[in-house]
DNA sequence: CGAACGATTGACCGGCATCAAACTCGGTGG
DNA sequence: CCACCGAGTTTGATGCCGGTCAATCGTTCG
């Protein structure tokens, strides 16, 4: 699994730590609330303590588009390093609380330390900005390659295991955003999207009550994640 | 325009060039020869000098994915930074030639200087992947949200423009890649391709014999890569 | 209760993949 | 020089997936 975790604990020296944990702030937001507004001023990354977020930008078309979920533990802001100003917009899905980590504990600006410090802060950003591009690598795939079906299993696998891993169940998670993001964030429409809840559960892959997911055969939907056609034609009778 | 240029001139300080110059090693292949293979090891980052490259690379279902073509003047192999491998194949698609850049010019681990050196080698290594990063994005806009007409239209510019950025006419050159390949990276069927390049011929936006393609109204294009339905249809009669 | 919003389900249609066939071009051998 | 072949490309015919339009339902909130 390649998420990232906390950067400031992957930075090794306890001494930066230290540093990190000096210059950290935190904060406390509503559902809705904006954390980011695309377009502003780079000033740091941030990492979720708790609750939900949702990135998106605008195109050039005015249309909205959701380019991901951020959860506990994980880091957004990355996007906003080399250009100087943040790419996305992101909000908060719940109540939420995170952590903002100033550049300059990356760039070694702050406090240029003795030892090779600046150099370990580096290679972090560069191990986070690998992670990013390697995200979008699968992202690009499941958007050109994957049917509306694979690219649906596909992501409820990848919530679950990131649920999995922000310590939540693995096979039982409240979806923290609406149909509508879900829909966008695939490249799908709402209908489709309300279509293969259905048939998931019809199948007897999944569970589900309102936003209340249940995954009930990891392997069927793993299957249905990888082989669309085959297998999946025999259950409708034989399941 | 973001395409990276060669990275050594990008890290500034001479002495740095200097170094820089002294690794380098340059390399003439043959069209079909294989410069990476998906896997190897990583040990640095390449720059086309002359000539043109595809990387691709297998999936789960042992099919081919072409992930991207580079030209002169553009870096490849960023993606095996943080794995240490590695994850495309990378072809070249005529007589072509490269610089191997080793990585130890950007981590500093060659030539420990005794200035702030490797630092700046490792910002210029996250502008590299920050790059690879917002044109990722861009694919994926384009994958998603993107029918065949403006996927085609948007890659026609692409192309063009970093043509003319590598010192080949803009309007005028002739495409490195077959239609298979382009297809394939483009995520649509051979013969979809094959019908958009006709019919954009049609509508006098481009010319094309054989592999040579001329373009020759680059504001319909811009339209047709924008916005593709409205004006489109009205050229079908007044065009 | 009624309004507003999100989600579900059905009916229909269009874009693109798939299947199939002809055509072009370059190379090879008779 | 021409016949032949094969790979790559073009063009046509057909079918299916998923988008769009539309109606209904369930939930929440004023």
């Amino acid at each position: 699994m390649k998420r990232s975790l906390c950067p400031v604990n992957g930075l090794g020296a306890e001494e930066v730590q230290a540093d990190a944990a000096r210059a950290v702030t935190r904060k406390t937001l509503q559902p809705g609330a904006t954390v980011i507004q695309a377009g502003e001023k780079f000033d740091g990354l941030y990492m979720v303590r708790s609750g939900f977020f949702k990135s998106s930008f605008f195109d050039a078309g005015g249309e909205m588009q959701v380019t991901g979920f951020h959860f506990p533990g994980e880091v957004f802001g990355v996007d906003g390093i080399d250009r100087g100003y943040y790419g996305d917009t992101v909000t908060a899905l719940d109540t939420s609380c995170l952590c903002k980590i100033p550049f300059s504990l990356f760039t070694g600006g702050a406090a240029p330390a003795r030892g090779g410090a600046p150099d370990a802060r580096m290679q972090a950003l560069v191990r986070l900005m690998s992670g990013v591009i390697a995200n979008d690598r699968d992202m690009m795939f499941r958007l050109g390659k994957m049917d509306s079906r694979r690219r649906f299993a596909s992501f409820l696998q990848d919530i679950a295991e990131r649920m999995q891993c922000s310590g939540f169940s693995r096979d039982a998670f409240r979806l923290c955003m609406s149909r509508t993001d879900i829909a966008n964030y695939l490249c799908l429409a709402i209908e489709t999207v309300s279509r293969l809840f259905s048939q998931f559960q019809a199948l007897g892959v999944i569970g589900i009550d309102r936003r209340e997911v249940t995954i009930l055969d990891r392997n069927k939907l793993r299957a249905l994640a990888e082989d669309a056609d085959r297998e999946c034609a025999a259950w409708g009778k034989a399941g």
